[in-house]
DNA sequence: ATATGTGAATTGATTCACAGCG
DNA sequence: CGCTGTGAATCAATTCACATAT
């Protein structure tokens, strides 16, 4: 277990997600090469991306979707709640602070800020912007854990100084930048436009393609 | 030449960026070191990436900002202009659509759908919502190469199969769903609550990091 | 009988060290 | 002399094959 590949980790949020709907449907049991199907990958790499963590099957008989469900929570630690912020509140920010079932992921967007002082002290799904000269003191207050970048390229940088100032211990990035920040701090980008230029290869590539991240 | 790893492409998107960034501060000259930096990877990477795909420096002296530049947009198909369309006019639909510098990117929205009769008619980004049954045919007159998927999990896989139907190349994905498509058409997924619960592990095990796609 | 769990083999990606060129 | 370009070496990830458990 000491090391363990970033793609397993995005592969067991999508096992999750199978399993999820498994659930809802009322299936009880799965195999390995079932959600292998569902998640397009092999069945060899579900069982391996599963035994870095331990061993959730029974042999011959496959898996049980509400245990393995709960064991997949747990390691991903989704079974406490965390609290985030989000920084830039314009339309893409908005968009995401509005996004649906966010609770329903035990995800709670705690705060919304912006250093225009127009957006301050709008209403955005239930909570007021403050401006981000706020963010240390509402981000040990509310105890937030995730910031969300969701300003343009040009303020991204400002943005995460700002987030790891406040003590966040991760960010979400939707800046198409690479942000520069203490190691001990994660992000994840979450960036569209570069997808878009991916895609872009690919169609005119179409032999290069292997397999998609 | 004859296999590129996925995750080059995602680094020549992240160079070219910087790239462009430099031309526009008037900076002339750069080196694999100096790109190395801005992208946080290591020189060795950098001028691995490029071999790929030919000689782009000078020894000795390093790359020229405009050459590069102008060689990593050819790569990646950027020198033509993409038409894309958009299915799920929600608001994070809208949020996308209305995204700035679109246009700058050489990417032209020409297209907005929904299933919802309500939404149909709307005027989102200068565009009128369609129903979906008639992408099609506006993707056909229009030479739409692209679609993008922002409805919910729920209808993901039929945003997808409308798509293929219609005849797009390449899909960007905003839903939280692994889609089924033929193999020719390249997806790329852009999912943020993935991303989300990737942070929640990378917060909870800290010593199981090593890099970030 | 059947499907998991896992060491070994293979494949792929990154790092290195230095040859090659300006 | 400096920095690129690249084969060779290392390191990591995936695939395989089968022993193991029910």
């Amino acid at each position: 277990m000491s090391t363990v590949p970033t793609a397993t980790i995005s592969r067991l949020v999508t096992y999750l997600r199978i399993l999820t709907q498994l659930e809802a449907q009322g299936i009880k049991k799965t195999s390995s090469e079932h959600l292998a199907d569902e998640a397009q990958v092999s069945a060899f790499q579900v069982r391996k991306d599963l035994a870095y963590f331990g061993r959730f099957g029974t042999r011959g008989a496959g898996y049980t979707v509400p245990t393995l469900r709960r064991e997949l929570r747990r390691i991903l630690g989704l079974t406490r709640s965390w609290s985030a912020a989000i920084v830039g509140m314009g339309r893409l920010g908005e968009a995401i602070a509005h996004y649906p079932n966010f609770g329903a992921y035990d995800f709670l967007l705690k705060g919304a800020f912006d250093i225009d002082p127009h957006k301050v002290g709008r209403e955005v799904a239930g909570l007021t912007v403050q401006h981000v000269d706020e963010l240390p003191r509402v981000v040990r207050e509310k105890g937030i854990d995730i910031g969300f970048i969701t300003v343009p390229h040009e303020a991204a940088q400002d943005a995460a100084d700002a987030l790891v100032r406040a003590g966040v211990k991760g960010i979400l990035n939707f800046a198409p930048t690479v942000i520069d920040v203490p190691k001990e701090i994660h992000v994840e980008p979450v960036d569209f436009l570069a997808g878009l230029k991916r895609l872009s290869f690919y169609i005119l590539n179409p032999q290069l393609r292997e397999e998609v991240a």
